[in-house]
RNA sequence: GGAGCCAUCGCCAAGUGGUAAGGCCGUAGCCUGCAAAGCUACUAUCCCCAGUUCAAAUCUGGGUGGCUCCUCCA
């Protein structure tokens, strides 16, 4: 297996830190809202990298943390009346609805911020007494990023950038312009406020994924864990301070690789609420079937922005069409094994940083090649077997191909709706039997009217809902 | 003002030193009552300029264009 590591910006061979073990830990959203397109593509992006690693033979333990403790959840309560679980709750379940949507499947351990509390006080009265952090009147606790020479190192920063120019917001409490809050002590007005030795208050964003890891993972004396993944736009500073409160804790680097997704744009611009732009992943679950929207966000590499549109999306659906035809043209028999040349093309794919579009094009000339054989030898029935192991390969490696082909062809059908489209199928075979072929075309218009292809094949007239 | 990413056929998109994958669209053909589906065939020298090299889309330098980070953010 090979990653893009973004701390060294190369690929780099993957070297568990536990032989056959892989650790990793994936920034989970904040829970405050619907989860959007991006959280979909990250989410996806590394589920691709589990099932990899998985298929490839490791024990891997993903960890996947939501945060349920923040300002924006607090502004949330504000205007809502609603209790801060009510709010965290309803989010959790739905992004995880929503995900599942997408066969993404759920990581190991979930940890909240709001069940991590002891940890966090625990790692910030360390970082304290190790002189890391410092407590200023009002009862913060900053981080002394002075106090680390290697601040900087993972998102290749320049130690003494102008800050002048940046638009951090001048504090006078803080000792240096980079430093950050560990912990927040509460004020009269506050409603959210946690009982600690440090004072009454909450933790700062960044804490939160150090703290957990802490207490999830064990690691080495190198590393706490292998991988640590992410948005791009996390980079700086979170995953900075992240790995410099954890190396100052723990006295090793907290993770050996790094591994950013690039970010999915609408009409070439960052998707944002600001922008007015985002697009939540519930709306488009209400338009387009999760699978499909899966082999579409996936088909790009995950490290590539990711420009949305539905031109694109409907182009992967016909790609998926075509895989589904040929499950359909398989599907009495039962699967046998895996074509060895095509499980080994795929994971090799895979196995190269995730190369998707590689991938795929695997499968698309294994399709091709099947139907060719099939064209010319509809019964060979060892093929076929083989065909349905292969798809069932590809569901467990992509995540795609799983459901049955009549299934995937009549999503949106009901029951009325099929009855109706059968009867005209029945009228026109009767039509066709009478060579009369007027009668038939009116028919199969009439049917295309209603988003309903049909193809007449030797066993008869099947139909898909386009 | 600092830092970084990207630029490949009409569209989407691999390839990162050895002579351009795949999909969509299009054209022609086989099949079909006609279609659809499926199959076959055909379509790019890689934003521009200069350089390194026997050899560059791939490396270096300089442009141009797009995006992102430096503020909460997947």
């Amino acid at each position: 297996m090979y990653i893009y590591d973004t701390l060294h910006k190369t690929k780099l061979l993957f070297e568990p830190i536990i032989d056959g073990e892989v650790s990793i830990y994936l920034c989970g959203p904040t829970v405050y809202d619907n989860a959007h397109l991006g959280h979909a593509r990250s989410s996806l992006s590394f589920d691709l990298l589990v099932r990899t690693l998985k298929a490839l033979g490791y024990n891997v333990t993903l960890a996947q943390n939501f945060t349920d403790v923040d300002d924006k959840i607090i502004t949330k309560i504000q205007e809502t009346g609603k209790t801060l679980k009510e709010i965290t709750e309803y989010y959790i379940s739905s992004y995880k609805q929503e995900m599942s949507a997408l066969h993404i499947q759920e990581a190991s351990l979930q940890p909240k911020a709001t069940e991590s509390m002891e940890a966090i006080e625990e790692m910030i009265l360390k970082l304290i007494n190790l002189g890391f952090a410092y407590r200023v009147e009002s009862g913060d606790v900053y981080f002394d990023t002075s106090k680390d020479s290697l601040y900087g190192s993972i998102s290749h920063r320049v130690a003494d950038d102008a800050v002048t120019q940046s638009r951090i917001e001048v504090n006078q409490v803080k000792k240096n312009p980079k430093d950050f809050a560990l912990w927040k002590a509460c004020s009269s007005q506050d409603i959210i406020c946690f009982d600690t030795q440090l004072s009454s208050g909450r933790p700062g964003w960044h804490i939160e994924c150090s703290a957990m890891i802490a207490k999830h993972f064990v690691g080495t004396q190198e590393y706490s864990i292998d991988i640590h993944a992410g948005g791009a736009d996390l980079l700086f500073p979170h995953h900075e301070n992240e790995a410099s409160q954890s190396r100052c804790a723990s006295g090793h680097e907290l993770s050996k690789y790094w591994m950013h997704n690039g970010f999915v744009q609408i009409d070439g611009e960052k998707m944002s609420k600001s922008l007015g732009n985002s697009f939540f992943l519930k709306d488009a679950l209400n338009i387009y079937d999760g699978e499909i929207l899966r082999y579409y966000l996936g088909s790009v590499h995950y490290r590539n922005d990711f420009n949305f549109n539905e031109e694109d999306l409907l182009t992967s659906k016909k790609r998926l069409d075509k895989l589904y035809r040929l499950k359909k043209r398989v599907t009495p028999s039962k699967a046998s094994t895996v074509a060895k040349g095509f499980q080994k093309a795929l994971l090799d794919a895979m196995s190269d940083d995730l190369n998707v579009s590689v991938a795929l094009s695997v499968i698309d000339q294994m399709v091709a090649e099947t139907n060719e054989r099939l064209d010319n030898n509809p019964k060979e029935k060892a093929l076929k077997k083989e065909v349905l192991a292969n798809i069932d390969y590809i569901f467990e490696l992509l995540g795609f191909g799983g459901k049955e082909p009549y299934e995937y062809f009549q999503i949106g059908v009901d029951q009325e709706l099929k009855e109706q489209i059968e009867a005209l199928i029945l009228q026109r075979t009767q039509a066709k039997k009478e060579k009369d072929f007027a009668l038939c075309d009116a028919l199969r218009d009439e049917l295309e009217s209603m988003d309903i292809m049909i193809m007449d094949t030797h066993q008869g007239t099947v139909w898909e809902k386009i």
